[in-house]
DNA sequence: TAAATTCATTTGTATATGCAAGTAAAATTA
DNA sequence: TAATTTTACTTGCATATACAAATGAATTTA
């Protein structure tokens, strides 16, 4: 199990990081901006939450994205929230369609019904663990 | 799915190094030292193919191990042969415990059938992808 | 058999991630 | 309101892994 789960995840990264590359971003980087630009202002913490990595994670995240000028930070108090800079924002298109692409690209493989199943039952096991 | 496999194998990882603590290895490292002494002479490429890493992690895995004194390398021609120590040996006992009370920590938790059958899926869409 | 190719492994370097400790603000408590 | 605790985030450091290039041996080809 332990190393299933691992290769899979190595597998899934592998297939990530092709299709992400149109854009120049990995699909970590890929997907936290896409959540900044649909909902301005995203908390570090939130994003932590969805896309289920730790707060230092996402701090790195952003600021490789920060400095690729497609993010920026405002922090008042202990609060910090992050938005997409007008370059961001225009990446949005390539950005979904990339998402759809990667989505496909496994559906395609798996079946359509398979491949909610599956990610349905690992989130299941994950939240279980 | 992406972020849901990633998840999974965090999850996956966290349990299983902590499973390991007892004997001071990092699951990958006990993984490969188990199969070295059930296979005396086992060579890094057939490591990398049982354990799905990649050959270069492989040589990583077994440098730690050397020196830790619990394997031992050999190298004719361009082959290369793990071996264990008798220091190594002497922790079958405990490795194959561990090992078991790790399938035992999951498989409690997600069930005897389900268990069996995830891993099932999981390795057979690895293979697909 | 000399040259070219393939194979098994290692090495240099890079990425993705997290934990534990640090910081600073906010909320709670006394 | 001063002291404590909690919260939100960041920083320093460590681990796990892989890719690409390097090495050196074995195999194939000409």
């Amino acid at each position: 199990m332990y190393f299933a789960s691992g290769a899979l995840a190595r597998k899934m990264e592998k297939l990530a990081i092709n299709n992400w590359k149109k854009v120049g971003l990995s699909p970590s980087h890929a997907y936290l901006l896409i959540m900044a630009i649909e909902e301005p202002g995203i908390q570090p913490g939130t994003l932590a939450d969805e896309l289920q990595l730790s707060p230092s994670t996402i701090t790195r995240l952003i600021e490789k994205l920060e400095e690729k000028k497609l993010v920026i930070r405002t922090t008042e108090g202990k609060l910090t929230n992050v938005y997409p800079t007008p370059k961001g924002k225009d990446l949005h298109p390539q950005l979904k369609s990339c998402s759809a692409e990667f989505n496909e690209s496994y559906t395609t493989i798996l079946g359509k019904e398979e491949s909610t199943r599956l990610v349905l039952n690992i989130n299941r096991i994950t939240d279980k663990l």
